[in-house]
DNA sequence: TTCCAGGCTATGT
DNA sequence: ACATAGCATGGA
């Protein structure tokens, strides 16, 4: 995609595969919103950037233009994608809604943290929970960012029970204890079947998360998480087969394969947004 | 009050 | 290998 970058500013040119909305509010980030001028903000690990839309672009304006460039996946080509995905007639009626999306580099800590939070949990409490955890982050500007491993292996128990994350918050304490001494820039080097072995193993972590995790922090694009939403969007529009969560992941894996997990946003965000 | 939210762990068969 | 109860919290 067709991008400049000049004092730190970067312009991405083409509204047709990079939407701020849909790239934010299709559920694969939980630290993002709108200030009161209307623009979008999004904070990833340590950085911060705001969207402002122009006529012929949108300025991405942030702390750190190179990682932004990276984290919006801006060298990837998002419409030769829809058009090898929109080979599904019942997909290509779909990604109209979200057009604009793109699946995000996420930081593999900040992705695992979250999406333990994330299970049998709403998107809005999810936030409040996270925004929570990230006091103890370092302070920058006016956010904190996401707290380092040893910042959250360092907090006792009690700390993981004062965010509201009910049972989860046991499952934080361990990961973090267990985390502290693996390096994920090497787990990064493995294959996607080992990396998904050393996530699942992980309290906390089980099939869908591990995908979530994959994906959005490991940017494996083969998959196709499967949460309550994705269920839906199966039995209303593609069969009425009964089918276990794992048995529709592997449905979806063998339709969409390299793109799964860019197919997946778009039905998740159809599947929600048609509700709001 | 009951149901549900980006499901997982533990415990059965 | 597969099925299911129990789980913390808060909003609809």
């Amino acid at each position: 995609m067709i991008y400049t970058i000049e004092n730190n500013i970067i312009k991405v040119f083409d509204k047709t595969q990079f939407n701020p909305k849909h790239i934010l509010e299709c559920g694969q980030v939980f630290r993002f919103g709108i200030n009161d001028d209307g623009n979008y903000y999004v904070i990833s690990d340590r950085y911060k950037a705001t969207i402002i839309e122009k006529d012929d672009c949108y300025e991405i304006i942030s702390n750190n233009a190179s990682y932004f460039v990276n984290y919006f996946d801006l060298d990837t080509d998002y419409n030769e994608i829809k058009k090898t995905l929109s080979k599904n007639k019942i997909l290509s009626t779909m990604i109209p809604y979200g057009y604009g999306i793109r699946i995000l580099n996420g930081d593999p800590y900040e992705m695992i943290f979250s999406y333990i939070i994330s299970q049998n949990n709403n998107i809005k409490r999810i936030q409040k929970i996270i925004e929570k955890l990230c006091q103890i982050g370092d302070e920058i500007d006016d956010y904190h960012a996401f707290p380092t491993i040893s910042e959250l292996s360092n907090q006792p128990l009690s700390f993981f029970e004062s965010l509201g994350a009910g049972y989860r918050d046991k499952f934080l304490k361990k990961t973090a204890d267990d985390l502290l001494h693996v390096n994920l820039k090497e787990i990064e080097s493995l294959s996607t079947d080992e990396i998904y072995d050393f996530l699942i193993h992980l309290t906390g972590i089980g099939p869908k998360v591990a995908s979530c995790i994959l994906l959005f922090g490991f940017h494996k694009m083969d998959k196709f998480p499967v949460d309550t939403w994705i269920e839906q969007v199966y039995f209303n529009h593609f069969s009425s087969e009964k089918r276990t969560r794992p048995a529709i992941q592997k449905y979806f894996e063998s339709e969409f394969k390299q793109y799964s997990g860019i197919a997946q946003q778009y039905l998740f965000y159809y599947e929600r947004e048609k509700k709001d």
